[in-house]
DNA sequence: GAAAGTGTATTAATCGACTAATACAGTTTG
DNA sequence: CAAACTGTATTAGTCGATTAATACACTTTC
């Protein structure tokens, strides 16, 4: 059963997205993998205090996007190949890297100030 | 007159969010400096194609931030003194340095793979 | 087999972001 | 002075994210 212990809500970016990241992230990571069982979508809109709806959402892209199987009545379970593994692994460090590497470039951050921001904040 | 020439407007965000960090990143970057004159509200929704609402809002929680100084009838100029540019700084830096990292640990990746990416993206 | 749990679907309502249209008072500029 | 521009404000509407309350079919478990 996959675990939301270290979930970290945050405003900003939609609740289903968030959802969404933390268990693509999950699978590059390794502490997601193949054939691992969801908490249902009652079990774990409680559990984050949001409305079942919002879990539907995230679980039904995750399954369009052929990363999520699942039957009615049963739980959902994680089915993601080795070549999806590298797609989105792929595709999600770009989007985080690319996207740190703009705003300090745009804040007039040196490479070497970024290499010791990442090392600053590294820890904690 | 402060140029939105790099402004780049992505989807995620509120875009009256993006435009008030492009400005305190222009700010921080010493791009845009005080004394500065900012585009009219109506001027540059017609560049950015956005309701002049939307620009408003923005230039409104700039000026509540003491970022910025608006008369009616004139145009509204950048007002930030030493300090201000110390704090603004020191909290999108933070900000974004923490986002990036916390991102790539979620998902397994280790300190030198994040230079590694910082570096790969840098250019471009 | 019955109860509990699960995926799926629908409808109604709220809320923030954004658009649209307009008005008015003050400043700049010719 | 007059036209053009500017900041500010208001009202109404759309749209996506989210909540809320149900309902139904299916699976798991005892």
């Amino acid at each position: 059963m996959i675990s939301f212990e270290n979930f970290m809500m945050q405003d900003g970016s939609p609740i289903y997205v968030q959802i969404l990241l933390y268990i693509k992230r999950g699978i590059i990571a390794g502490i997601i993998s193949d054939g691992d069982e969801l908490p249902s979508r009652r079990v774990l809109s409680a559990l984050l205090g949001v409305n079942p709806n919002t879990v539907q959402k995230a679980y039904k892209m995750l399954e369009d996007e052929g990363l999520i199987q699942s039957r009615t009545g049963a739980k959902s379970c994680v089915a993601v190949t080795v070549g999806q593994l590298r797609e989105i692994r792929e595709e999600l460090l770009e989007d985080d890297a690319k996207n740190a590497v703009n705003s300090l470039k745009l804040m007039g951050v040196s490479k070497e100030e970024a290499h010791a921001l990442i090392d600053k904040y590294w820890e904690a």
